[in-house]
RNA sequence: GCCUCCGUGGUCUAGUGGCCUAGGACACCGCCCUCUCAAGGCGGCAACACGGGUUCGAAUCCCGUCGGAGGUGCCA
């Protein structure tokens, strides 16, 4: 038996990090197994729609290389792969359900339902609908309902007895009938809800393991129950732990945290985000880090997966990123820095030679602009900054030093950092001051930077000598 | 509240009864290198939630407690 796996996201306008790391596993799982990997776009629930969502999750699992074998767009067996174009088909399966016990028409009104949930709650008990619709035949139903009368098909879970299901992670999960609850699964809109639509489709698409997150965990004894009643063979399940923004809150897009669009947009680099969100819940077993795509397929294994939740430190993605930057071919660096060095407003200088210096420094494309752009426009700076005890520097030292540079700089006239280190160290030399005595003085005063990436003679360099000595000038005039 | 699940350093994790005085990574701290920063090298801080069992022996098995999460929608 081939395996085949689904990605089934609900259209929400972006792409949550937890949802591309289902997609990313269960894309893996596939892989691994010489198996189908299926895009079906859950969207059911019309007063959720966003314009444009759809693209989103197309775009997102193409930058990802998450290809899907059977999907929209792509076509398959199966299809259609949108739910809201299937809508007749969970008709059909709904009555089946009804015809064979395992659920029944509801006409009661939200109003009944809503007071009823309220009585509950005030009690402090778990709202159950009272299946007081179940005890109308059938063909009077039917009659109602042909009249245009609006309603529901809701499961009809037994009141005694128990469900369960297996999960490859969690193992044998098993509740009480009386725990659950006889949800809707075909709403007033004839739509159906993903209490149904995932049974349904699951089936018919043929998937062999639905992986998806463990918000799912309790309601799968009854996707079991409805297998159970329509005596279709269940898929084996693996349930993934939640992704979470600290030890109480999920990561959210409405808590302010980031999707996979907003890291992309920040500078992350797609191949270190899916690297580190494999490794978020799931391990290889050893110590290994670093992954390609390829080399996740080949390793990717369902037992290295967590059943505790992960909180998504990004710090740590950071770090990551930092490490893919350094490894990348310097043009593809440059490639990519260049709109955020445009950004600074420094292309019109050695571009080249700036990215070679910032290649391995960069974090995250994002950190670029702030890091650069004093080469665009000298900076503000407070004279303490002349101040650094181990340097043996202070204003004092320092108007030594810009005087003994500033002819030394004159007088380079082909501006190269060799010649200007060259000039630079010999009148360093001659002077018997300390490099650090002139060079970190200078560097203050051409940067007006604590820190920047380089030193006194790249910075010099890349400025230029007319904007070098302009900015040494005015520094000296600063310490008078 | 009820139901289900989870619980190794601040974070991601290795670990499936002896290899564990618990390993790796991020973060943090210190030192070295060095004209700053970064990188690199070296070193450091820091965990088996708690309490009972079982066993010659437990992070690993069992029970309880506590803590956290998920579910409890005509959302997915």
């Amino acid at each position: 038996m081939t395996v085949r796996t689904r990605f089934a996201p609900s259209p929400t306008g972006y792409m949550h990090i937890g949802g591309m790391r289902t997609a990313l596993y269960a894309y893996l799982f596939a892989k691994k197994n010489n198996g189908t990997f299926i895009l079906r776009i859950e969207d059911t629930d019309q007063e959720r729609e966003v314009p444009g969502a759809m693209d989103r999750i197309y775009e997102a699992l193409r930058i990802a290389d998450l290809r899907y074998d059977e999907g929209p767009g792509v076509g398959g067996d199966y299809g259609p792969y949108v739910q809201s174009q299937r809508r007749e088909l969970y008709a059909k399966y709904a009555w089946e359900l009804v015809e064979k016990g395992g659920a029944y028409p509801c006409f009661c009104t939200r109003e009944r339902l809503d007071s009823a949930r309220q009585e509950y709650e005030a009690r402090g008990e778990t709202f159950k609908y009272d299946k007081h619709c179940l005890d109308i035949p059938l063909d009077e139903a039917k009659r109602r309902i042909a009249v245009g009368e609006p309603f529901v098909i809701r499961q009809n879970v037994p009141l005694t007895g128990k469900a369960s299901f297996d999960d490859v992670l969690f193992g044998h999960i098993e509740v009480d009938c009386s725990t659950l609850d006889d949800t809707v699964l075909l709403k007033a809109d004839g739509l159906p809800t993903y209490n149904f639509a995932n049974v349904v489709d699951d089936h018919l698409m043929g998937i062999t393991h639905v992986l998806r997150g463990t918000e799912y965990l309790s309601s799968s004894p009854k996707y079991n129950l409805q297998y159970e009643s329509f005596g279709w063979e269940k898929p084996t399940y693996v349930h993934l732990p939640l992704i979470m923004k600290d030890a109480s809150h999920k990561l959210s897009k409405r808590n302010g945290d980031p999707t996979f669009e907003d890291l992309l947009q920040e500078g992350y680099l797609c191949e270190a985000v899916i690297n580190f969100i494999a490794l978020l819940g799931w391990s290889p077993g050893n110590d290994r880090e670093f992954f390609t795509l390829q080399e996740l397929e080949e390793a990717f294994d369902l037992k290295g997966i967590n059943k505790s939740s992960a909180i998504f430190d990004k710090d740590k993605l950071t770090w990551m990123n930092s490490e893919y930057i350094r490894r990348m071919p310097f043009d593809a660096y440059l490639a990519l820095a260049m709109p955020w060095f445009e950004k600074a407003g420094v292309v019109h200088m050695d571009v080249k030679r700036l990215a070679e210096l910032m290649q391995g420094r960069t974090e995250v494309f994002n950190r670029i602009p702030p890091m650069v752009d004093f080469l665009a426009e000298m900076p503000a700076f407070d004279t303490a900054l002349y101040t650094h005890k181990k340097m043996k520097t202070d204003p004092e030292v320092a108007a030594k030093a810009l005087a003994l540079a500033k002819p030394v700089l004159e007088c380079v006239t082909d501006w190269q950092e060799t010649t200007i280190h060259d000039a630079l160290m010999a009148a360093i030399a001659e002077s018997g001051m300390k490099n650090g005595q002139v060079l970190w003085p200078l560097r203050i005063a051409i940067s007006g930077r604590e820190s920047t990436p380089g030193g006194a003679i790249e910075i010099a360099y890349l400025l230029g000598k007319d904007e070098t000595l302009r900015r040494l000038e005015r520094s000296i005039a600063g310490l008078q």
